[in-house]
DNA sequence: AATAAGTAGTTCATTTATGTACTAAATATT
DNA sequence: AATATTTAGTACATAAATGAACTACTTATT
């Protein structure tokens, strides 16, 4: 009995009342939300010591994983999955908090270059293990096979995502 | 070339600065809030001449699937992946533009019975179509045994998510 | 060189979501 | 029966996210 049971047999009865619906593809949708959602959730309790949320440590962990520790805002939109106009408000508190810095491109001046400061990189040295244990539970049970396959899966599904948003 | 790369890269490169960290975990947790991302806002665009939203468009169809059309706000939270409170928000809204009704429990006082009216269900009936339409394009080129092995993974994810809830 | 078109980033108003605290009612315990 | 505990739902304050408009700058076109 999972926590999805609940929305697996409406799904169901949603299909004998519109016979066409597609059952398959809600159902990946939904399990897609619940695990979004379930993820975010935990990583707020867990970042929640550092003063920090689920969208903050994306945002700083991407910068970790950047070129020279340097990533403009349009950059770090796309690797973080987030809008502008939150990536503007993550980043100003970011910022207010000593972990990152913004630095003016010298040779376009509409871009921005945002990198960790000491503070951030110490502060990821400190959050990074737990992070890393947090993860490696949601696969526990997963072989390297199976990890694989749902991956190039997941892959595969946000490429038709991403070209409904081309051509909606 | 994929909007994904950005990611992918940058969890590359942190796994070469953190020897250890999960990559194929990391993996399908940014790929998982990608995905939901890109659906929510795609059906966002999609729902928006019916005056909804993708949240609005869960606890809607949660409820026509559900027996005798019934449903209370503690199911509804967990049929749709929500918190309570939304919920609350998100009803009152459907509640003040006519479409879900709350009635009071009689057995049990604590309890509140929500419902589609008959405008929800004409609601319902309009909007349908084209969210299949939209659904069934997210597994366009996948066959029956992709659709089933990425929901029997996505679910065997779900549950050690869950269970990293349950004892954080 | 002047103008048009496109890009990067932010601001602002609004919507959406969350945590916490609270009320009321049901159930369990004594 | 009285009291404690649990459950259902909501209210409220706050945080997080979004769409749309706007500024500044660069690149393309004439």
């Amino acid at each position: 009995m999972s926590s999805f049971d609940a929305t697996e047999n409406r799904i169901n009865r949603t299909c004998e009342r519109a016979p066409g619906f597609p059952r398959e593809a809600a159902m990946l949708v939904r399990l897609v939300k619940a695990l979004a959602g379930g993820v975010h959730g935990a990583a707020n309790v867990a970042l929640r010591e550092y003063g920090l949320n689920h969208t903050d440590y994306n945002v700083l962990m991407m910068l970790y994983g950047s070129d020279n520790g340097v990533i403009t805002p349009s950059e770090l939109r796309d690797a973080a999955a987030e809008k502008s106009a939150n990536i503007t408000r993550v980043c100003n508190s970011l910022c207010e908090r000593g972990w990152i810095q913004r630095v003016p491109d010298r040779h376009d001046r509409r871009k921005v270059m945002l990198s960790l400061t000491a503070a951030g990189e110490a502060l990821i040295g400190r959050f990074l293990p737990t992070m890393g244990q947090l993860l490696e539970r949601y696969t526990q049970d997963f072989s390297g096979d199976d990890m694989a396959s749902l991956e190039r899966l997941l892959k595969r599904l946000l490429a038709n995502v991403d070209s409904v948003e081309q051509s909606p």
